[in-house]
DNA sequence: GAAACAACTACCTTTCAGGATACCACCGTC
DNA sequence: GACGGTGGTATCCTGAAAGGTAGTTGTTTC
């Protein structure tokens, strides 16, 4: 993010957009979701991530409390979501029904017959 | 966005996150729910934006039918809010609330006393 | 008819998120 | 003590998005 020196609204809105927005931050949640997954869990799960993309995203979540991370031994690493980041579900699925609804709307394109 | 491959619920996040997300559309979108505004009203309102960035974040919200475009005259455009466009206006305020409530969650870092 | 404005448009540069690749520290085990 | 697996770092690179600057077209205004 750039421009953090706008006020209210528009800074709430943006701070969400950066949160959940982004290549691979839904994914992450997404799988996190599901059930606590450990490193190399969440490298398969989400795809083609890299480590050191996974790493930075995975600290970036835990830096806003989304997700915790469970160091057992150092070879034991487990991230989790927290009831923070569960608090997103709803808005997610807000976020998802109006997506449908727009792709319906811009699906019905009325062709229209210039004059 | 890359990433258009992905199926579902999380291609429905992205699309939304696509269009108010970025750096102006949330600006320009806030600028055009109070009332309908003309090319240079916009430029003045939404802040550091160029003509050439505005011009093409307007035709990306007019693509997808979120803000309308209106020529009287080649010197008279306005650009105003669809009426689905407006129909995101509630989940922008659930996006703003929550935003809201995630600052608080992170500002209220309990300052771990580590042992 | 030229000056001033509105609404673009073209061209070129910069920035930065994300990516490829390789490497490091720690542990168990054989 | 070499070997493989896990959980990372470090270094360098790229491409798309955003930005700067200037130009073009039409309009009104005198």
């Amino acid at each position: 993010m750039k421009n953090k020196h706008k006020q209210g609204q528009l800074r709430d809105v943006q701070d969400v957009i950066d949160i959940i927005g982004g290549r691979w931050r839904g994914a992450i949640l997404a799988s996190l979701c599901d059930r606590e997954k450990r490193f190399n869990d969440l490298r398969r799960d989400v795809g083609e991530i890299t480590p050191r993309i996974l790493i930075k995203e995975l600290k970036y979540l835990e830096l806003n409390k989304l997700i915790g991370r469970n160091e057992e031994a150092p070879t034991k690493v487990s991230y989790y979501m927290t009831p923070h980041g569960k608090s997103l579900e709803p808005l997610i699925g807000a976020i998802v029904a109006w997506g449908r609804k727009h792709r319906e709307v811009i699906l019905s394109e009325p062709l229209e017959v210039t004059p």
